[in-house]
DNA sequence: ATAGGCACCTGGTGGC
DNA sequence: TGCCACCAGGTGCCTA
């Protein structure tokens, strides 16, 4: 489910409910989602308040007063709704606990926030707040799409040295962070580059323009509040809507929608997964 | 060091 | 209706 805009989206949805204020209980229903949970988690959680939300690259980050950080990563299947009033001017019925609800928030301001994951890719840790980006989930991730560390440049240098396709080469979360399946395949179509092209092979003319249309389609992709294929809402339940603006994603055997282009999008299998492409465009 | 494949897990869909 | 194969938005880990 959750690539960059997917899991910003998530973030800005909970943040009215739990920055500032305090989280009376964290209940958990199992040991573990893809790892255990740290020791003592809920006891830890309990009763801390949140200081701020972050995110880097598909983590959800939460700052708590208690000098720890709380991680979260939806994995393929995770959502988290939020439920009550987050203002606390009154309380409202919460809907009742369902299959998959393994993690849920109760805040001093009445709201309650729970994260769902069926397949349970998904993942919860606690970290020390001051050991920043150096837990080993966080630490060999590669720049932030939107951050001044990512520019031509650097896009240009480390793709010359890779030997892999470029379809994966940006799926690799130490090269750039955020870009999953959907984005990546979107992103190769506005590029006109094959996602079987070797990225040292593709020239640095072509290769520089990518970290323009990166931003403008996870851009755009916020600004709808993200893809909805499956399962994704908002975390107050809507749905995103970029999905309807994919232009080859899911579209196998669709026409590809450039003017002049008679082309169909084509399917493949790399790397285990499905990139959608057309033919005639990408090259 | 790097690239590729597998594994983790559940649920939805489409074919027979 | 039932059963089965296949597919799904991620990523750590193991292997060559």
């Amino acid at each position: 489910m959750p690539e960059l805009p997917e899991v910003e989206t998530v973030m800005r949805g909970i943040e009215p409910a739990m920055t500032g204020y305090r989280i009376d209980q964290l209940i958990l229903n199992r040991p573990d989602l893809r790892w255990p949970f740290p020791g003592g988690m809920a006891e830890r959680v309990s009763g801390a308040k949140v200081l701020g939300l972050r995110r880097r690259s598909k983590y959800i980050l939460a700052d708590l007063d208690s000098n720890e950080t709380l991680l979260i990563h939806l994995g393929m299947s995770g959502r988290i709704l939020v439920s009550g009033d987050p203002l606390g001017n009154f309380v409202r019925d919460h809907p009742p606990i369902e299959k998959h609800d393994h993690a849920i928030f109760s805040m001093e301001n009445g709201a309650r926030i729970t994260f769902n994951d069926p397949r349970r890719f998904g993942a919860m840790d606690l970290l020390d707040t001051a050991l920043g980006d150096a837990h080993p989930l966080l630490r060999n991730i590669g720049p932030e799409p939107f951050g001044n560390e990512f520019h031509e440049d650097y896009l240009v240098n480390i793709l010359k040295k890779k030997n892999s396709p470029i379809k994966s080469a940006l799926l690799d979360q130490r090269i750039i962070a955020g870009l999953g399946n959907i984005y990546v395949c979107e992103v190769l179509f506005r590029a006109g580059i094959s996602p079987k092209k070797l990225a040292g092979k593709i020239s640095a003319k072509r290769t520089a323009p990518m970290v323009a249309i990166i931003r403008d389609v996870l851009g755009e992709a916020i600004q709808a509040g993200g893809s909805t294929l499956r399962d994704f809402r908002h975390s107050d339940g809507e749905l995103g809507y970029f999905q309807h603006t994919f232009k080859v994603y899911g579209r196998e055997d669709e026409a590809c929608t450039n003017t002049d282009c008679d082309a169909k999008i084509k399917r493949i299998f790399q790397s285990g997964r499905s990139s959608f492409y057309c033919p005639k465009c990408q090259r």
